[in-house]
DNA sequence: TGTACATCAGTGAACGCGCGTTCACTGATGTAC
DNA sequence: TGTACATCAGTGAACGCGCGTTCACTGATGTAC
């Protein structure tokens, strides 16, 4: 309550500031742009202090990536209720990436699956992984019993390259548009059910 | 030319030494993983004996990734040469993936755009992209004038894409055959030209 | 054939850096009586 | 309403680590005369 004007000893919420200023590394510089002590620093809280929060450095990344498997899994399940669920869960992929990669490096760093026992995280990232398998498997024509349709794989690892090929500035990203309406075009299942829409897409690059 | 058993001071062929445990240690860790200091220990040299070869950390990296570039271009070469060049160009690129996953994330890191005055280490690059644009540009149903074919950025999507997910442990390693086999059969252009073989390969999964 | 000397390819010690983590601690808060 | 005290959330100094890089140097090699 006081009105003094330094800092106060007790943070009060120190535990997501801690979050965001990771965030804002992560965004920065990627997963190994994210340290304790720089997360630290940029709080104003002395080092030491994170380990009242976090166990160690991998709890606190492991909190990030709980938090970007949230918003994926958010993005996708909205694109899912679009008219065309397919190519929007495709659209909503890609710019997931372009637009957070280092939370999509993150997400698909040997972390997950070095933390098996983090059930958050796990929940998170297979309630992502599972919308997108419903979207994905949907068009496909692939016999009901199979394990994962071969069409789900392609549509999922189609955005997945895409997403890569322009992250890694492989691919141009100011044409970035352009590649997606093209593989969205192009998607499997899409095709068969919709064979005008690749002439739209081509027509209307925007 | 003395049959002295402890390490000669002239170690004769130090740069390629350098080269291969760094390729080791490539192999081993990833980019991250590979260090002067540690290339320099592994070869039984001291640290600053480095720099008699390469600049600095960053040219020893380029230098590993010119041998991984020329390698990914002989191996989608020989591709290009077999009788259905379009799966086989896919499955040698996810194979070089697969098998040399150090390398291949080396080869599509920030590396390559940072280092646009590596004259050796861009035209091995382009070479190797060069080739894979003209398999997976063959098969396309593009207009002649178009950049760069939306079918030509789909198949790269899909095996880079695939290469990703299976080595990033998303996609069980153990049924990386049965998910290569998936895409290949569903290749955009590769399906219009023989509308069998998606039926051949789910029915030979080997 | 031998010697002088320039050049080349190494050595070894040191620097500064930022990191994750541990330790013993202290200031602030909240609860029981 | 006040006080004692347990608990909680921080501090600050230090450790050891491995790294890339620089410095002044020395041992080995090869070439000219």
């Amino acid at each position: 309550m006081s009105t003094s004007n330094r800092p106060a000893y007790h943070h009060g919420a120190l535990r997501p500031a801690l979050i965001a200023a990771a965030r804002a590394l992560l965004d920065e510089g990627g997963p190994d742009a994210v340290g304790l002590r720089e997360a630290a620093r940029r709080v104003g809280v002395s080092p030491t202090a994170t380990y009242r929060h976090f166990e160690d450095k991998e709890a606190l990344l492991a909190a990030l990536a709980l938090d970007g498997f949230r918003e994926f899994g958010a993005a996708l399940a909205a694109a899912e209720r679009a008219p065309e669920p397919l190519s929007a869960m495709g659209e909503a992929y890609v710019d997931f990436a372009l637009a957070k990669p280092g939370m999509f490096r993150l997400m698909f760093s040997p972390l997950l699956s070095a933390r098996h026992d983090d059930e958050a995280l796990q929940a998170a990232a297979s309630a992502a992984f599972t919308t997108l398998a419903r979207g994905v498997g949907a068009g496909s024509d692939a016999p009901p019993g199979a394990q994962i349709p071969a069409a789900a794989i392609a549509a999922w690892s189609l955005v997945h390259g895409l997403s890569h090929l322009i992250l890694d500035g492989v691919l141009p990203r100011a044409e970035a548009e352009t590649f997606k309406q093209a593989i969205l075009g192009l998607a499997p299942g899409e095709r068969d059910a919709h064979g005008q829409r690749r002439a739209d897409m081509a027509e209307e690059p925007r």
